[in-house]
DNA sequence: TCTCGAACGAGAGCACCGCTCTCGTCGAAG
DNA sequence: CTTCGACGAGAGCGGTGCTCTCGTTCGAGA
């Protein structure tokens, strides 16, 4: 049932998302014009209007994209089968590459926030794609055995229930201590790649590499993986 | 030896200053405009290019002044009398009041790089009084006993000998495993309040402050303080 | 004390930006 | 076949960073 019209209409939406991606990548969320992404897929700027009522939802629709791109790289770098120590740093090592390989595309996931606060309902499930798998490799190793025995503490008011589903569900070695370690390891994670991308380890780490390495292993120790 | 016109210009200084460090506060780094600030100081926008010869060296400006705040404010929260996981927790604590207090100073700071990368020369004294008071708690908690003898490793190519100074420095319980704990506990640090400030604990945490708290313990005793 | 150059503020202007409005055109649904 | 909506182009508005020029004014050296 789609009309000629709108396949058109979908591909031209493609054509600008794609330009608009290369221009991130090239200057940066801050630098990113309408009018520059409107030359590169030869339109005029107010044309690009009918498809993207503003350069924020462009902004959106790219912060979108980005979020799932890192999702499908961490979701194809979690195996299952492997050790859960194994799969924590598989998974850390893989947001890592991907950051690196997209560094305006992390800024703009990760950094400050750009326009007057970006609406999140939209956002939010491409989001939640890295902390799901993280979550689902924190359960993994509940039900496997793999953790120690918790005292068991939860406290309504401080984790939501939304997050402590995600952290693998009720289960006896799951408790508020484990999972506060879960959420702390997690933004960890980002907090360790935004000070190398953003250049605050510089005259610190020498060796990124192996930096990372050890950080994500001693994370993986404190969450008890 | 200041004439007068050296003093009205350094007040005049002081005052665009002033002016773009509260419009920093309303719109953020983004919206900063010169030509706005300007107007605040009752000026004609190319004026104030006799001051400052661009907007990215207002805005470093802004950076560094914001180091330095932020840094005066971890400073005075630390007590050398307290024990190390106090110091700790209390200086973390300063940090995201300050975090909490100044959302756009410190996304300025921690969040993504604004312009063409800025020159880090003239911010690396400033932007390292943080990770100072950080290290000097690690170094006395070393002198003082407080911390486990370590095994010894020291691996040059890891982390730079100014790192090492910063973070107390020879002892033996301060080795290259406890020295990676101690930068992964910094950059988590940064990682939990930019997490919290840029919204993506919405959803998760439900008591910031309680989290946060909990948070810190964890690396305090991650470092072994 | 006078002079001359440097510092200064104001203004015009350039190129760019996001965004709006209008106006022809063209496709597709009725 | 008609008609209406989607569409692209263009002009235009107010804003931006930044440059250049032009009088003025201040202060240091002669």
């Amino acid at each position: 049932m789609t009309s000629a019209r709108e396949r058109v209409r979908s591909e031209l939406t493609a054509e600008i998302t794609a330009a608009a991606r290369r221009q991130l990548a090239d200057v940066g969320a801050a630098g990113l014009s309408l009018r520059a992404v409107a030359r590169e897929v030869g339109m005029v700027s107010s044309a690009v209007y009918r498809y993207f009522p503003s350069r924020d939802d462009l902004l959106t629709r790219l912060i979108i994209d980005g979020y799932d791109d890192l999702g499908a790289a961490a979701e194809a770098a979690d195996d299952p089968a492997e050790a859960p120590a194994g799969r924590w740093s598989a998974v850390c090592r893989a947001v890592r590459a991907w950051a690196l390989e997209h560094p305006h595309e992390y800024a703009l996931l990760y950094g400050s926030p750009v326009p007057g606060y970006r609406a999140p309902q939209d956002t939010v499930p491409a989001a939640s794609r890295v902390g799901g798998v993280l979550g689902r490799i924190l359960g993994d190793a509940a039900r496997g055995g793999a953790l120690p025995e918790a005292a068991g503490t939860r406290d309504p008011s401080l984790i939501s229930d939304a997050a402590v589903e995600v952290l693998g569900g009720d289960h006896p070695s799951l408790d508020e201590t484990v999972r506060v370690r879960a959420l702390l390891a997690w933004s960890s994670l980002y907090g360790t790649i935004s000070f190398e991308l953003f250049g605050h380890f510089v005259g610190s780490v020498e060796d990124g590499d192996r930096y990372f390495d050890l950080a994500m292993d001693d994370l993986a120790r404190l969450i008890g993986l």
